[in-house]
This record gives C-alpha cells, structure tokens and sequence, in this order.
DNA sequence: TATAATTGTGTCAAAATAACACAAAGTTAG
DNA sequence: CTAACTTTGTGTTATTTTGACACAATTATA
C-alpha cells in the first residue's frame, strides 16, 4: 500500500461558534481562558480532532463538553488555514457554528469551563483568528436565517410571534413592521396555535404556538421552494425563493 | 513555549470541483488518473497543502497547475473528514470550487494531467467521497447563483441574454421564460449594452453585453440588498432578495 | 422571396409587499 | 372601579413584482 510520505502532517482542531437569544439580542458563548496558551484571555470553544471520530463528531463532542447538550442545531462553517493563526503551532481549525436554545444549558457544565453568553454587541476582542469567525458565522447566519427557518433553534418550543420578531429583528439588526411579519410567518403555515399563552408578558398576552415538525424539516433541507412548479412544497400558487423576506 | 503535544497531526489535502459551461450545460473538469492510488479512475483535482501557504493559497495553486489559470472565481466549499475517507492513511480534505470560462483553459495544462470536461450529466463515479463533495458544489452554486451574480464567471467576458438563461437554465436544470429573463435581469442594471451582435448565431443575432463591474461587486459581496432601506445598492423602492428568483 | 428560427419588447391579470389604522386584552395608577 | 397605557391581533389599500402570453423584427437558407 503506498502512502503520502512526502507531505507534512499538521494538526486540526475545531472551534465552534454557539448562538444563543434572551429574548433580546444574540448572544455568543464564550470562554475566559483559565488555560494555557492564551490563558486569562477570551476565546470560542474549541479542542482537537481525535482519531477516532470524524469532524462532525469531534464538532459535537467539544459542543456537548460546553453546553451539556447534544442534538443542537450544527453546521460546518469554515476552515481557517493561514500559517501563523495559531503561533504555537502549524494549526488549521475547522469551524463549526450552533444554535442553542439558551434556556435548555447545563450551568455546571458552563461554569466550569468558565464561559459565559456575551451579548453579540458586547463581544471582547479574541484570541487568534477567532473574531473573524464570529463575523463569518454571524454573516452566514443570516442568509441561513433568511432563506431556512433555522432561527427557530434559537427558541423555546413554545414561542409567541413577538419573540419571533424580536428574534429576527436581531439577527439582522433592524426593526420590522409586526403586522406584515405576522402574515408572511403565518403564510408559511409552518407554526401551529397551541391556545395557550405567554404567561411572562406584562400586557396583553401573546398566544403561543409550536412548529409544525413535518413542514419545518422540508423547509430546512428542501430549498427548491423557490420552484413552485418542481415542488409541491407550498400548496398555494407562487411563493418567494426567502423563507422570509426581511 | 508550550506544544500540543498529546494531539495527532494528519494529512491536510484538497479537492478543487470546478465548473465550466460550454452554452448548453454545466460541465466538470475531471481527472482520469494516471497515478497512484486509484489510477485508472476519474477523480477530482487535488493536492496537499504545503507549510509554507495557506489553504487559499494551496487551492490557487492546485487550480493553476491545472488549468493555467489564476484569478478564477475560487470559493471553499465544506471539509471532509471521515475516518475512513482515504484507505491510504487518514487524511482530510478541504473542498474549494471553483468557476471558469472554458475558453480561458490551457490546453496543454489540461491534457498533461489527463484531465477533462464533463458533463455533469454524464459524470462518471469518482473516487473516495468525491461524488459526495461535486453533490455539495452543485448545491453551493445553485445557492449561490441565486443570491448573487457569480454566474457570469462561467461566460466569456461579451455575452448575450439568450447565453446567460441557457446558464442558469442548466444551473437549476429548468426552463425559464425569455421574456420574463430578461425584464429580471435588465432591472437589475447590471449589464451593459456593447452595441455589438453574437456573430456565432445563425438567425437573429443578439446582442452583447458586458458587466458594470462596480454594480457586479457590489452584488457579488452585498448580499444586503434585500434591505432596500438600508443600501442605496437598489435605486427603485423595493427588491428581491434573490439577485434573480429562478 | 418565402420560410423558419430566433430575438426584442409589450400587455395584463394575479400575487406579494409596504405602509398604515383600529379594536381588543390585560396591567397599573389614581 | 375606571381611566390610561402598553401590547397583541387583524384588516385595508396602493404599489410593485410576477407569471403567462402575443406579436413584430432580424437573419440565414431554401
């Protein structure tokens, strides 16, 4: 069996950009290096790929490590390979971002890697080339968000459609008028009413509803949506490319 | 200095898928391999990264070596990394595509490394998980291609309507309207009338255009444009997220 | 010079969007 | 208890965009 022996090995780690929503802004979950190298600075989650698991797994073994949770909304991103990112070492990172639902984390697991949820417009600088990421992610975010219903891993399993506006509102950093956002979500017939109501709010409350499950996953996977005629995807006539058009 | 120490390093290679048209349909340029491992089947462009560049860099240089080319539309795409990807030795890859003009290829770069245009209907299976990384690209470009305008890398630099929807048209592997085509595409201002006719036609000559290069930039990186209050990218009041709603 | 293929442009009804108004629900202050 | 205030739910209308379709003009060829 021949083998690549004239090629340099070099290491591969990961790091992970985890999104989280208080109901306000974006938040990042972040990590106060109480380690070496770089210690007492800020930095992503990260780790190496082991030889044992592929770079999903490693993806998803570093972001249970932090959060406690498995099943989280995972993407490869991007792999940043410039030769001095990390200068102890040749190293690429493979990145990977997440959506997490803020309220479902593990505190212990949290606390003891010293992270916490930074607001996004709060972010400290980071180590390495971990602030590049962050704007990578965040920027395919927004298409994601944009053309997938993918923001809805950032909420509770029962929202109302204020949330989801405030949601969106800061995904994308403006203010949108709430009577056409109501009617462009509810077109999408992806949320069912469950009747009950938002118990937090102070006035007049908002009515909870949930996904509905089959339609939210061909939304998801399926972007020929935009196709009406190949798709039977929308039942009505035409319908934009955008899963919502912000 | 500290090192990582406990961590293994591997063989960080890359896969190029690139894309040509030839005015009817997407095409591949493929490898029939005349090396090891694998020789005797069809495989996509590929190389290992060196120390002394970046991933970027590797990508450039993998493209050139095989078309002649430099200043192609090059995008990474997605990194694989299953255990078993590559029998020879653990080794994964990350995935750039790229976008030409087959009439700018070199010929002699081309048959030297025994490679070839492919249609992408007629691809042959390739090796290793490389069917998995040309079902991604296409995916990407489709997304891509309906976001912004990236198409025009496939066509020479004087091009006429009925050119660039058969592009599209073999894109998305649908028909489109003609007229409907081209009242989407003329409102985005993008094109440029060269006064010029296709001599290659055989009734009817069109007419050739060729890109506002500052508008095209402003497409290619601002995908903002769906935020017609917040760009002045769009002179009339409201417009699509999708540079054209295929 | 008629024919056939292709290109360029226009029309119109239907759908989607943006801007905006008002009524109902629920809390709080007097 | 009621007025005031905030928030939610839903409706209207003008404008823009889209999809479906028709016809005239150009050019090589028979």
């Amino acid at each position: 069996m021949a083998a690549y022996l004239a090629n340099s090995r070099i290491l591969v780690a990961l790091d992970i950009i985890i999104f989280g929503f208080d109901g306000e802004s974006l938040k990042l979950l972040l990590i106060k290096r109480n380690f070496e190298p770089q210690l007492g600075k800020w930095s992503l989650m990260g780790g190496f790929m082991n030889e044992d698991e592929n770079l999903n797994e490693a993806a998803e073994r570093i972001l249970y490590t932090l959060t406690g949770l498995h099943n989280n909304y995972l993407e490869q991103l991007h792999t940043f390979g410039d030769i001095d990112r990390d200068p102890v070492e040749r190293t690429i990172s493979v990145v990977y971002y997440s959506l997490v639902n803020i309220a479902d984390q593990d505190i212990n697991a949290i606390e003891s890697h010293n992270a916490s949820w930074i607001d996004l417009h709060n972010k400290p600088k980071l180590i390495f080339d971990h602030d590049q990421m962050v704007e990578v992610a965040l920027q395919r975010l927004r298409y994601k968000a944009a053309l997938h219903p993918v923001g809805f891993e950032l909420l509770p399993e029962k929202f109302t459609l204020p949330q989801l506006q405030k949601l969106y509102e800061a995904i994308y950093d403006v203010k949108l008028d709430r009577r056409n956002f109501s009617r462009k979500i509810m077109s999408t017939e992806l949320l069912i009413a469950t009747g009950e109501k938002d118990s937090g709010s102070v006035t007049k409350k908002a009515q909870l509803f949930t996904l509905d499950a089959e339609k939210y996953q061909k939304y998801l996977v399926g972007y020929y949506s935009f196709f009406p005629e190949l798709t039977e995807m929308t039942s009505h006539s035409s319908k934009n490319l955008t899963f919502i058009s912000i």
